[in-house]
This record gives structure tokens, C-alpha cells and sequence, in this order.
DNA sequence: CCGAACTGCGAAACCGGTTTCGCACCGCAA
DNA sequence: TTGCGGTGCGAAACCGGTTTCGCAGTTCGG
């Protein structure tokens, strides 16, 4: 961002209003507003004419005058339980860039999804603003969020968070395709010996990530490599996990870790090891945490990721499309190819 | 988020309007104006009535008509570069937050500040949504941002961003705070050797940190330990510098690391040959990258957090704030312990 | 040639608040 | 009693668009 000025007008002091064009333009209100606005029953000329007057004067619409008008805000707004988290987080910033993208604003409140009195405090001040739609931003599914939709009339998507009602719109990451996705690429990379170290079994993300692998394996006609080793999502588990399968004698060519945190430690214990990664040991990680990486050598990790941006950006999106499908939508996570595979 | 409804009343049809509130009351409507808001002129009696009915049919006024009336449109643009990205996204998040709390929708563009027209797309879009104020956010201060307030008459803040015109409000982080706070932290804990190893020599952060140790160190009767090793900003060089500190013979019982992957690398380094954290050596990274810790050991790192996201919540605040000083703001990073010292 | 249908345009209502300003009424001092 | 300032309230203007509906003029078919 090197320092630069843009040449542009001084905002007037007055701004230019519809009543300016029309006089201007030699019409009347109504005529201007429909020349404008792509209006029917007005003839070619006068429409040119009101146009080219609209675009001499640089008019733009009082966006406030108009929203009145037309009952509409042009804001959406977004529940979010605990935006901060390190997985919230992504989905929350894809949806508000996508909301500047098609000019929508968003007002956003972050509540405690559990605290009735709170959750209602914001549906009352959401629909005092007359939000277009309500976007609910949860974090993950492992829970089911309460489902507000019943007290609006505008659209409700729910975004990485599954609403208790069925017929809501909602969106989720496939943590079973993350699954299949890790696996395949593991196989198609010529590996047949590979084991899973993971998060708690209590994680339903963690059952689907395993169900994916499972699939892929069988698919290739594989089996998984001794069993699924369950633990926490740290480094501190994965580094133990993989000693302990080294140290139990297992043949193995490739780790799928449950996430990345696990993946790092893995890897550290392949390094103290001397296993060579990704010659003797290949492995893949969820979460893309080590993120986008501008500097080249950052990245140690091959990784699955699940897209929470992207995530956030079709759920806004869908917010404001006319046909909106109920159920659950699934986004298809990617492949971040690291030096580990 | 277990499954629960909130009781609470749908949507009615028509909602209830101050001509409804002022007919019940028996006044006009330009006294239910008066009274709900506070005016003058007006007893207290008249005002009781009146408030009474509203709070009994549950009145909200109509916020789009409001905003047309008053002109003010309770929405803050915020003109991103690069929000994606990993220290961007705190701030726009905190930014966001805080303006939900304060009643404000935000209006989020994310552009490529260096490309003039965008620029202008943008701040034509954001004129003429008539926003009460603008905030932007840029990708740290390694670059100057081109100053956009004069195209607006609403208050315009920068955050994590500096401006090419020194009277614009900036908000940035304390990188020489962050040095200081590193090294103190490790003078008290008794250690006298402390070295450093962190990123390019180009990057105006590290030349800020590298400072704050060494005003520090000063303070403390203390020199460093070797001379400041720069690098990039990776795990590897993390773990090549120490390794080459360590192989160099110096006596050492602490680093502190420009940032938390070359922090990561150093504690693998110590590892590996066998030196105890923080017994035989202690280590402080920069950035809380390992985030906010739910799972108990997790986090293997002391660290700074630079308070990205309450820098986000300030210069939100600011914006709406009606007493705002013109130059930089620091913000205050904060000590994050963990296992390394 | 006449009536119906269609075209182009404008007057006016409407969205729902806020704010100005004038009127009626009151108490109080001269 | 008169004059004056202050109080409580309401009529109406205003914010700047969108939309309905009616009128005049034209075209077209019978």
C-alpha cells in the first residue's frame, strides 16, 4: 500500500437528489424514478435523456431514502455464538465479505446461544432494524443451535451450525469428505499401510472424518493399519499416539491425523525418529491451521481444508437467493498439498 | 447450544406503528415522538402515559424510517485490504463485534487498496449508503495506506493500518511494547543470557521488537546475548538459528523469538538435544498463535499477543466516538503464559 | 368515422418517523 | 385588570425516494 492519493470530488455539501434530475432532465419524479430504475411504459428517448442527466450530475440515490421506500435494509444480520474461535472466526469473515460484495450490510451479534434472554434481546433488535435476512453462525455441529427462524419473516440459513428444526437451511462442513479426501490422496500416492490418530470419539466431526476413511480405504481395498487411536486434538496426543504405534512394532507408510495439531506432533516424532517424512511416512492433517502461507518454507503440513471461508460466503449468499433449498448443504473441503506427502 | 425455543411472540402482520401508540394515548404524534425520545416541553405525566403504551403493545420504531428522517444510517463502512488474511481477520473481527454492540451494521469492503479504481467503486458505494463513519483496515504497518478521509464528511479511523497523513486516527499494535514485555518478562524470571532470533531485517515489526528488548535489556543492567539473528519468519529458520546459536558455543538461558513458528522450531531444537523447558532455557514468541487454548495442553509456547482483535474493538469504538485525537493510537499486547518460561 | 386499447407521462399518495413553530392556557407581577 | 413569559401540546412540513392511477394522445380494428 504505497502512499497515494485517488482523484476524486470533495463530497458536496449538497448531494444531488431525484428531483434535481427530473427538473434538469425536463420530467417529472415518477418519470425520472422510472428511467432509472428499468421501469416499464416510458419511452426509449426520455429514458436516454434521464440517464444521461443522472450520469452528467454523478447522482446516486439516497440509499436511506430508498430502504424506506421499498421496506427493505439492505442489512443482513448474523447470530454468531462466540465469533472469536479460532473456527467461527473464518465463517464469519467470509460471510461479511460476501455481504460487501453484493452490497449488503450486516449487524452482527455475538450472543450466547444458551441464554434465552440474551438471544432474545438480539431477535428484538434484528427485527427493529428490519434485517432482509439472518444469518446463524454456530460452531460446528457437534451441537444442535435452537432454531430461531420461527421469528422472522425474512430467510434464516444457519452456517457451521446444525438448527434442531429440519426444514432450516443449513450449511456444514463435510467432515466425511475430509475424511475420503485425506485417504485417497494417501492412497493414490501409493500408500496401502495407514493408520488414524484422532481427536475424542465424543466429536461427531471425528466419527465422520474416520466413517470417510473407512469408505476410501474400502473403496480401495485396503484396510486401516491397527486401530483408530482416539485421544485429544493437541500435539502433545499426536507426538504420544505415534511414538507409541512406532514402539508397538506396526508396519505403517502414512498417518492420517485428526487435525493438524496432531499432524505437527506426529511429525516432530518422525523427525526425532529419523523417519523420513515423506519418503518412509507420509501425513496429512484437517484444518489447514498453518494457514495461508505467503513466505514459501512455512508450510510442514499436507492438509485437508475444510473451507470454513468459503463456508460463510455460500451461506450469506444463500441468505439472499431467491431459491433456497432445506436441509443440509455440505461444502466440499480441499487439498492443501504440503512437503508431508 | 442444546435444542431449546424461545418463547416469543411471531412476527405480527402489521407492526405497530408511533401513529398507533400516539392514538392509544390519546396525543399526536409529534408528542408520542417526544415522549418516547426524551424531548422537552412535555410533562411528566403525558410522557408516562405514553411510554406505558408503548412498552405495553411492545412498540419498536421503525429503524429504516428513523435512519431516513435523521440521516443517519447506524452503519460504519469498513474498507478492508486482504481481510483473509491471518492478522487482518482478528481486527475485522473484533471491528465487527464491537460495532453489533454498539447498534452498528457494518458495511465491508474488501479491495485492493493499490488499485485506484476499486478504491473508488468502493467509496462511491460507501457514499451513497450514506454511512456514519468509516473504519479501515490494513495488513499491519509495514506499508503506508493512502488516506482516504477526505473523501468523506463522517469520521474516518484507521486500524492496523498507517496513513500517509499524519492528522488521520490510527490504530496500531505495539510492536516495541511487545519486545519490552517479552524481555522483561524473562529478565524477572531471573534469566541473564537472552538472545534473539527473528524475522527479515526489512520488516519495520521486527526492527520494533528488536528495540523494545534492547531498551528493556538496558533497564535491567542486562546485554543481549549474541547478536539479533534474522531470518524469516518460519519454523525452519527458528530451528536452523538455534541449532546454529547452540553449536556456536553461546551460553544462553533464554530467547525470545520474533514470532511463535519460530518459537515452535526453537522448542524442537531444545528437544532434540535434550536442553529442559524451561529449566535449562526459556522461550517467548510473539503472536498467540497457538490462539485461544480450550483444551487443556495445548499450548507449548509463552507468548505476546499483539490484541488484534481488541485493536479491532478500539478502532471501531473510535469511529463512533465523539471526542477523537488525531496521530497513532498503540495498543497494549499482553503476556500470554504457557509451559516454555 | 367511432370506440377500444394502448402508450407516455405526471400528480399525488405513501413509507414512518423527527422537528419546527404557533396556539392556547397558565401563573405571576405590575 | 392587563401584560408578559413560560409551559404543554398538536398541525404540518420534511427527509427522498417508489408506486399507483388517471389523463391525454395515438393507433388500430370494425
Amino acid at each position: 500500500m504505497p502512499s497515494r492519493r485517488y482523484a476524486f470530488g470533495m463530497p458536496s455539501n449538497r448531494s444531488v437528489r431525484l428531483s434535481d434530475i427530473a427538473a434538469i432532465a425536463g420530467v417529472s419524479l415518477s418519470t425520472a424514478s422510472k428511467a432509472l430504475n428499468g421501469g416499464d411504459r416510458i419511452s426509449a428517448e426520455t429514458r436516454a435523456r434521464v440517464r444521461e442527466v443522472a450520469e452528467r450530475l454523478d447522482f446516486q440515490p439516497n440509499a436511506l431514502a430508498r430502504s424506506f421506500a421499498l421496506g427493505r435494509s439492505r442489512t443482513i444480520g448474523i447470530l454468531t455464538y462466540r465469533a472469536a474461535s479460532t473456527f467461527a472466526g473464518p465463517v464469519l469473515i467470509g460471510a461479511v465479505l460476501q455481504l460487501g460484495e453484493l452490497q449488503q450490510a450486516s449487524l452482527v451479534f455475538d450472543e450466547d446461544l444458551l441464554v434465552p434472554r440474551q438471544v432474545t434481546d438480539s431477535i428484538r433488535a434484528l427485527q427493529a432494524r428490519r434485517i432482509d435476512g439472518l444469518l446463524v453462525v454456530g460452531d460446528g455441529h457437534e451441537r444442535l443451535s435452537p432454531s430461531v427462524t420461527h421469528h422472522f419473516g425474512a430467510p434464516v440459513t444457519y452456517a457451521f451450525a446444525a438448527s434442531d428444526h429440519h426444514e432450516d437451511v443449513v450449511y456444514l462442513p463435510d467432515n466425511e469428505g475430509a475424511g475420503r479426501l485425506a485417504t485417497r490422496h494417501l492412497v493414490e500416492g501409493g500408500r496401502t499401510r495407514i493408520a488414524h490418530i484422532t481427536g475424542s470419539r465424543d466429536s461427531i466431526a471425528v466419527r465422520l472424518r474416520e466413517r470417510g476413511m473407512r469408505t476410501e480405504l474400502e473403496a480401495a481395498g485396503l484396510t486401516q493399519a491397527g486401530e483408530t487411536r482416539h485421544g485429544s486434538w493437541s500435539h502433545d496426543w499426536g507426538a504420544r499416539a505415534m511414538s507409541e504405534l512406532l514402539d508397538s512394532g506396526a508396519e505403517i507408510d502414512a498417518i492420517f491425523c485428526g487435525n493438524d495439531h496432531i499432524g505437527l506432533g506426529v511429525l516432530e516424532v518422525c523427525a526425532a525418529r529419523g523417519l523420513r517424512v515423506p519418503a518412509d511416512i507420509a501425513v496429512v492433517g484437517v484444518d489447514n491451521w498453518e494457514g495461508i502461507v505467503l513466505d514459501q518454507g512455512i508450510r510442514r503440513l499436507t492438509t485437508v481444508d475444510l473451507e470454513l471461508q468459503r463456508l460463510g460466503r455460500l451461506a450469506a449468499a444463500d441468505v439472499l437467493s431467491p431459491e433456497r433449498a432445506p436441509g443440509e448443504h455440505l461444502v466440499a473441503p480441499t487439498l492443501v498439498l504440503g512437503p508431508s506427502s
